[in-house]
DNA sequence: GTTTATGATTAGGA
DNA sequence: TCCTAATCATAAAC
């Protein structure tokens, strides 16, 4: 049996069968349940209903056929009914103590995973922490419908369940109200006993309708453990993720310790969490550490990227100062997030590990990709042997040991004052 | 089926 | 708390 068949079934488990009756007139168990569609439990909580009828109705042939007149027999029938009734109640008015605390965090767990009240568009937060951890990517989006489709799957169940139970109660009110109509022939009955009487059963299906809420909440639980071990397995991020994760990363080879900010926007982009994002770094670093002649084919093909980005940055830079002639400056008045000086952002470029680099938001963005690229051009003043000494992007910043230096070089001082929509470059260290 | 790549977890250190 | 390093577990490639 798989896991999924044994959450339902743990939702599906909930019926009258659990109730044994009282009163010497126990119910016979349930029939198997046929699968999640519900038509088996219908079936039980039919037949189960019907038996019940059928032993008040033998009752009430019984006491019929007992003769009328002999109000003491009848009396005795009739006592037996009640008494099942009664019994029927015993152990439910025991149980219950309204207002019920537990079934109020019953109640209110339902409602918060949306299986009761409204249904939510979303699904539940559990589903949207099993969006949020699962990334959103698209493959996550089935896992995410999945879950929405099992939780709508609990919530149908769990309603259809819940009018069984108040259509069973509905009908054995009913049923109750026409024996004591019967007996009223041979005693008086006052209407405070069938106030009583109602009372009764309508407790004793109250619990068993906090069985079947607390079966939901089990089977909801069931499917939340799961979605949460779905999100323990490894799953590959996406192609864009890696890349744009790479790019940070290459580009701040000297430094890859990105800031809280930097990760949040790197998680944001990624569509992963930010512990996925100090998780991938942090494998990162290791493994290009331990091997960077195996990343050198990777390095020099970001450096290229984010070069070519860069030359585009500068010249879009350029014809924006051309532009921008020192006859129309770019004052703040305008209000808009200009640069502060066009050529300041060329200075700024030429002291590019400068302390004092006051990022503009092109900038910001350039001043890595220029990074890189003077990478790229020392590269080729000399071959790259792949190894990792002398490779393109060796880190210069790495120690004798194999660790990044952080003394020299912390990241607030290579990483420019970015702008939004551009990754910080921070270090945590 | 085996190997490789890679995301996650864990222990220990600063 | 964040890091490294080792390791695990699994997806992907072969």
């Amino acid at each position: 049996m798989d896991e999924q068949s044994r959450m339902l079934q743990t939702l599906a488990g909930v019926n009258l069968a659990g109730h044994s009756v009282q009163g010497g007139m126990a119910l016979p168990p349930p029939h198997g349940h046929e699968g999640a569609d519900g038509d088996g439990r219908k079936q039980d909580i039919g037949d189960i209903l019907h038996q019940i009828m059928t032993i008040t109705d033998q009752s009430l042939d019984e006491a019929q056929a007992n003769s009328l007149a002999n109000t003491r027999n009848t009396d005795c029938v009739f006592s037996c009914s009640l008494s099942f009734v009664q019994g029927l109640s015993i152990r439910g008015a025991q149980e219950e103590d309204p207002p019920d605390p537990q079934l109020m965090r019953l109640d209110n767990m339902l409602l918060a995973e949306g299986v009761s009240g409204p249904e939510k568009g979303g699904g539940s937060a559990a589903a949207a922490a099993a969006a949020a951890a699962s990334g959103g990517s698209s493959d996550n989006s089935i896992e995410h419908s999945d879950y929405r489709a099992k939780l709508t799957q609990i919530r149908q169940i769990y309603h259809t369940e819940l009018e069984k139970y108040e259509q069973a109660c509905n009908e054995f009110t009913t049923h109750v109200m026409n024996l004591l109509r019967e007996q009223s022939r041979t005693r008086p009955i006052s209407p405070k006993e069938i106030e009583r009487m109602v009372g009764i059963i309508h407790r004793k299906f109250s619990s068993i309708q906090m069985q079947l809420k607390q079966s939901t909440c089990e089977a909801v639980m069931i499917l939340r453990s799961r979605f949460l071990d779905a999100r323990r397995k490894r799953r590959n991020f996406s192609k864009q993720a890696t890349e744009i994760l790479n790019e940070y990363f290459y580009s701040h080879l000297s430094n890859p310790y990105p800031s809280e900010e930097a990760k949040e926007e790197l998680a944001k982009k990624c569509s992963i969490t930010v512990s996925q994002v100090s998780n991938w770094f942090g494998n990162k670093r290791i493994r290009y550490k331990k091997n960077i002649g195996k990343f050198q084919e990777e390095a020099n093909l970001y450096a290229a990227k984010t070069a070519v980005t860069a030359a585009h940055a500068v010249a879009a830079a350029v014809q924006n100062n051309q532009t921008n002639s020192p006859t129309t400056p770019n004052s703040g008045s305008s209000g808009s997030f200009n640069l502060p000086n066009s050529g300041d952002m060329f200075m700024n470029m030429q002291s590019l590990n400068g302390d004092s680099y006051q990022g503009s938001q092109v900038g910001a963005n350039v001043q890595s990709q220029v990074d890189t690229l003077r990478h790229v051009i020392n590269q080729t003043g000399g071959y790259n042997d792949g190894l990792g000494g002398n490779s393109l992007y060796s880190p210069h910043n790495l120690n004798a040991n194999g660790g990044w230096q952080d003394a020299t070089t912390p990241s607030s001082v290579t990483s420019p004052t970015e702008g939004p929509g551009s990754v910080h470059s921070d270090t945590s260290n």
